[in-house]
DNA sequence: TGTAACAAAGTTGTATACAAAATTGGATGC
DNA sequence: GCATCCAATTTTGTATACAACTTTGTTACA
């Protein structure tokens, strides 16, 4: 939904594929991103490639080594509970304004994500799903008619879909469309209270469904990985 | 304090110099950043420059007009409040954080910082006053230990720094060293409720010193603010 | 005199070429 | 056989050249 289109070829355009292919764990944690491969892929010069990467470096989903290249980022559990924090912070407030704000147009808009999420899922894509999960929580941020804050919780949400990637644990279970469901109804009433407490409980379910034990630090270098 | 030094010529010691030069509002608003005029400032090449701005544009300080040229932002109105709506939103539980989290270490640094402002603004830099001045806030959310909001909250804290150069208005006033040295005395109280509670009322008192009336939309254009 | 079309200058967008750095593979010495 | 050093390859960092677009200044015409 509101797939951003961009002129094709522009820096743009190659960081919103790139960034929507992280998204869906098409690209997972840790990928080598090198410049000459991406810009054969996309038929354009290093130049562009370039742009994307430090536009996509900037939202920190891949991480710029010098000399060494692009890579994409592999948060620590600290920045994965750093993500989360920040999150908690905004978005529970935003989902209150955006409830008092709610237009019939904003239900139906915030019903057809749900409803192409479920469809995603049923047919096995769960990447897109996952994407499509996030992204309701940006279209919150852009009911509530607050850009700056959107830009945040956009950033925010493509870096939770990192973290998923690198620490989910409980597997299966009804991932959130539940509490998707739940908070529609707080919208569909305008009731704010509701929908900012549904929205910290939904935060903090999600913390809750990933395993954020300290392995001592990041799994980013082979060494540790391999623990030796 | 803690001017992060880059090694001199890349792009991220550009950006440095010139997110500084506005901060300090050596760059005012509006001013025309030709790549070719700052490549030859820095003695090096338009590469370099692209990629300063971009990151810049990114932190939204400037604007990236396609074919036109890189512009220092002039925030609108309603990017104004939304600015200092999302700082409400993180700073004050930012600030509670970090007071109970408040060492001697933290404590005398914040101190140097509010020393620094004074010397600053005895010494009629102004700039560099206000460029400190925000540089205490951003240092909060260090102290707390929050390296996300930290990013968050300096960008914020920049972007505020192009409002108050557009829309400033309560001339003289005490600034906000007065509120800066309350906050000192919770900090070393560590006393996270009057922290959260000084930084919310600090950050309103900072909204309520700007002129924020609807002058439709942005001064950005001429026409409008010719009024024809 | 004012408008419109056109031409020229300047600036940005993109690609390519070259330089520098890092990794990888092999060879040499212990 | 193992470690170390050195060379070759690959990849990124930077500069420059060219193309495309926007703006501005001029000229022709109504």
């Amino acid at each position: 939904m509101a797939e951003t289109a961009a002129k094709p070829g522009t820096s743009d355009a190659v960081a919103a594929d790139l960034e929507l292919a992280i998204h869906e764990h098409r690209l997972p944690p840790g990928t080598k991103l090198g410049e000459d491969e991406i810009a054969e892929a996309y038929s354009t010069s290093r130049t562009t490639i370039r742009a994307a990467l430090q536009a996509l470096a900037h939202r920190r989903l891949v991480e710029l080594k010098r000399n060494r290249g692009a890579f994409v980022a592999q948060p620590s559990v600290r920045e994965a509970r750093e993500v989360f924090e920040a999150r908690a912070m905004l978005e529970p407030r935003t989902a209150r304004s955006a409830a008092e704000r709610m237009t019939p147009e904003s239900v139906a808009l915030l019903q057809a994500h749900i409803d192409a999420e479920h469809a995603a899922l049923d047919a096995g894509e769960s990447g897109r799903a996952l994407y499509l999960s996030g992204h309701f929580h940006i279209e919150i941020a852009r009911i509530a008619d607050q850009t700056t804050i959107e830009a945040f919780v956009s950033e925010l949400v493509s870096r939770s879909s990192l973290i998923i990637a690198l620490y989910w644990h409980r597997r299966a279970a009804l991932c959130d469309s539940q509490a998707h469901h739940a908070l529609m109804q707080a919208f569909i009433d305008k009731d704010g209270d509701l929908a900012e407490e549904l929205m910290k409980n939904h935060l903090l379910d999600l913390v809750a469904s990933l395993d954020l034990r300290n392995r001592t630090s990041i799994p980013t270098s082979l060494r540790e990985a391999l623990g030796r």
